[in-house]
RNA sequence: GGCCCCGUCGUCUAGAGGUCUAGGACACGGCCCUUUCAAGGCCGCGACACGGGUUCGAAUCCCGUCGGGGUCACCA
């Protein structure tokens, strides 16, 4: 049998980490089984601009990596995999049951449900609808639409014995049915709600494992229900515990981010991804932007990779060291035997984590890659040409470890601002520390200027020999003149060796800068 | 509130009765390296929710308590 696994998002807009998680899982046991991996659209609820709304999903998707084999834009033979196109299915599907008698047209008004419903509470008994709007006959259901009564299809659930089924991650889950309601499956208007095409829909594409999130338990005994109803063979569950919020157990949510900013490793990953937005022009409402939403790590510069390989040990683990997987790796690796039971709270500092020792290995032409659109999108460099890509080169070659994403290469500007605005803005307590305090620093910097000025080779090996023969001839430490030309070149106390920091400027920008610092002195 | 689920360092986790004075990772603190920063190296801090059983022996099994969470739609 092969495997057939899917995941179904709604059209909402943005795609949460935690549904990638969960359809992380599904793609990695589907790979993992040679089977297939299908991306359907829940979207019965009609909203308006499906189109947009699911762009961003499935760019996200694109992004990761996570390839459906059938599904939205892709196509395959069970199709349509969007609900919106399966009405009249779905309508059979409930006609079916009708006439089976697994649901009944029911004609209760919401208020009259909702009055039954705060009788059972007051009573401190648990609600059953008592069926007094039932239309068991043709002759009842005409007799109440002549009242101007609408109908609905309601389940005509069992009141008696329990749903057992085995879930894969669960164990053995049993649920009396009387616990569970006459859900309404087909509207007045006739469309269908959730539970049925679902079901209908695992059906037609075969569905063979059904994992999700476990807010979905209690949905299964009802939607067995339907399934059986219809006389479906039943998937296997695999119900998946779900993402929580960091440092705390509630379910993640986009909503609560003004809460999560409150936590302080949060706050450091949003400010960090927000300045970066910020420097090339994006729009940054919470609402878009935000590390619940995986938009947020391609906007700042993240690595699919990374970021997978931290969602991945999201309630699941190989053993007890183990901790780096390629795509790969996790795929041969997985398996649901070893996915936990607790929910696992996201924490975007260990996230940033991955995304470091993956950004690392990165080699310096791919990271350059990843780094010109922001220096482009920020206005400092113009579209590509080779030379603006060999310098930006140099530079992430420079950079080192120091960029842990693509977007750090913008603290990095100075590079391409001119001389006077670096050195104007310098910081100016380190301008005060390295330049105006030390007595000798001005002199020595001087001297220095001068030996650069008439530097044959200006490459980082020749300029760190020029160094060694200068603080030889002066007779002093290092540390005496690298740092007070450091700030002189770049205003600042951090940054790239100075060694390479220099050679990327080049000789005559450095004697610049070195010149308009000794005018400020 | 009913029903259900979960409970090992702050966080992600290893752990299926003795190998646990509970292991790894992130974060945090300290030291070292060093032209700054970053990286790296070393060290440290830090958990079996609690109480009863069962057993020669329990983080592991059972019961209870407490705590946290999910879910109770003509949403998906």
């Amino acid at each position: 049998m092969t495997v057939r696994t899917r995941f179904a998002p709604s059209p909402t807009g943005y795609l949460h980490i935690g549904g990638v998680r969960t359809a992380l899982f599904n793609w990695l046991f589907t790979r993992h089984h040679g089977g297939q991996f299908i991306l359907r659209i829940d979207d019965t609820d009609q909203q308006r601009n499906v189109a947009e709304a699911l762009a961003p999903i499935l760019h996200g998707f694109r992004w990761l990596g996570l390839n459906w084999d059938e599904g939205a834009e892709v196509g395959g033979p069970h199709g349509p995999y969007h609900q919106s196109q399966k009405t009249a299915r779905y309508q059979e599907a409930a006609r079916q049951l009708v006439e089976c008698g697994f649901a009944y047209y029911d004609y209760a008004t919401t208020e009259e449900i909702a009055g039954e419903r705060e009788a059972a509470e007051k009573e401190k008994r648990s609600f059953v609808y008592s069926r007094r709007w039932m239309a068991a006959t043709p002759a009842e259901r005409a007799r109440f639409e002549a009242e101007g009564r609408k109908g609905v299809l309601r389940l005509n659930m069992f009141r008696e014995g329990a749903c057992r089924f085995t879930d894969l991650i669960r164990g053995d889950v049993s649920v009396d049915w009387a616990r569970e309601q006459d859900h309404v499956i087909q509207r007045a208007d006739g469309t269908c709600l959730y539970h049925l095409a679902s079901v209908v829909d695992d059906e037609d594409m075969k569905i063979t494992h059904v994992i999700r999130s476990e807010e979905h338990l209690s949905n299964t005994p009802r939607q067995i229900f339907i399934a059986q109803g219809l006389g479906y063979e039943l998937p296997q569950y695999a119900h998946l515990p779900y993402v929580a919020a960091p440092g705390g157990k509630e379910k993640l949510s986009k909503r609560k981010i003004a809460q999560y900013l409150k936590n302080p490793e949060f706050k450091k990953v949003y400010e960090h991804g927000h300045a970066i937005a910020e420097a090339v022009g994006l729009h940054t409402s919470a609402d878009t932007f935000n590390p619940v939403i995986v938009d947020f790590y391609e906007q700042v510069g993240y690595l699919p990779d990374a970021i997978l390989n931290y969602l991945v040990l999201l309630g699941w683990s190989l053993d007890d060291k183990t901790e780096f997987f390629s795509r790969d790796e996790m795929i041969r690796l997985f398996s649901m035997e070893r996915v936990n039971k607790a929910p696992a709270s996201f924490d975007p500092k260990k996230l940033f984590s991955f995304q470091e020792r993956y950004m690392m290995q990165l080699p310096v032409e791919e990271k350059t890659a990843m780094c010109l659109p922001y220096l482009q999108k920020a206005g400092l460099v113009a579209a590509g040409s080779v030379e603006v890509t060999a310098k930006v080169k140099a530079m992430v070659a420079a950079a080192g470890d120091r960029l842990k994403v693509a977007g750090d290469i913008l603290e990095y500007r100075d590079f391409f601002l001119p001389d006077d605005q670096v050195v104007d803005n310098a910081d100016p307590g380190t301008f005060e520390k390295r330049l105006k305090k030390p007595p000798e620093a001005a002199g020595l910097l001087r001297k220095f200027r001068d030996r650069l000025a008439s530097a044959t080779a200006f490459d980082a090996a020749s300029l760190e020999a020029l160094m060694n023969d200068f603080v030889q001839a002066e007779g002093i430490q290092v540390g005496q003149i690298i740092h007070a030309v450091r700030v002189a070149v770049t205003g600042k106390a951090v940054g790239f060796g100075l060694f390479e920091t220099l050679a990327l400027l080049g000789k005559e920008h450095s004697v610049a800068r070195i010149d308009r610092s000794l005018e400020r002195l």
